[in-house]
DNA sequence: AACGCAATGTTATAGTGTTGCTTCACCCTG
DNA sequence: CAGGGTGAAGCAACACTATAACATTGCGTT
């Protein structure tokens, strides 16, 4: 873990929902002062994706701080279109379904993505 | 109906598998020998997913065919990252789940992506 | 000091998607 | 048939997202 990526990971943890790379490039060269490109940013939340510390939203080409890195994540993610935030959920049976999903089709897993796209409850009002 | 969103949806039944957005751009060039733009494709797309038609997979910014039109798509993807074919499934048990979870948060769903990456029986011999 | 290695810097470019506006074809109505 | 309305498609430019290729830095080891 050098500066760079803890300051990344920061940066993801402090803006409080799904981030674009082109934003925290932005975010670390305006608190650094100094000009950071694309390739360092990438190179740094791809380490950190490979860590489990933070996950790729497809849906959002975002980037979030994964809430517990220490499990093998599951995550699955409830986006908010409204206010743009994001939960991470953890939901054992949804894996154990797409495992055997998977099985039948004698297809075998390396990732998942699952997110679903809405209102969140205070948004919903 | 159009005869271009026909053509796009021709297209991507013909290529069996998921389709970027430019790879249509050129296949529909070339085939009626006549320069078409991205705006042209990205609308024909957008209608062809507003009927339940076309899905795009987000997890590599691809369109595929949708199997089962009529019913409202809860689909699921399985997509071989060594031959680049996916295949679409229906497993109501995880919209189940999903909207299971959603009720827990309060949120309201409008959108469900779910992709499992890894490699199709064939592949994985 | 010289080397090796991992991380980062730099420049350019590829790939994906959108905006804004114009033009066309068709249908409807008077 | 003229005029006008509508939805689709054409077009040019641009914005956003991501990667390639190569150079440099810094640090630990020998």
């Amino acid at each position: 873990m050098t500066e760079l990526r803890r300051r990344i990971l920061e940066l993801l943890w402090a803006s409080g929902r799904p981030t674009g790379a082109y934003e925290l490039i932005e975010a670390v060269t305006r608190r650094d002062s100094r000009p950071v490109g694309p390739p360092t940013v990438y190179r740094a939340l791809e380490f950190l994706m490979a860590q489990g510390l933070v996950s790729r939203i497809e849906s959002l080409n975002a980037y979030v701080p994964c809430v517990h890195p220490e499990r093998d994540h599951d995550c699955l993610f409830f986006i908010c279109s409204r206010c743009r935030t994001s939960v991470e959920l953890e939901d054992p049976r949804i894996g154990g379904l797409l495992a055997e999903d998977a099985a039948v089709l004698g297809f075998v897993a390396t990732r998942r993505t699952v997110e679903v796209e809405g209102m969140c409850a205070q948004c919903a009002g």
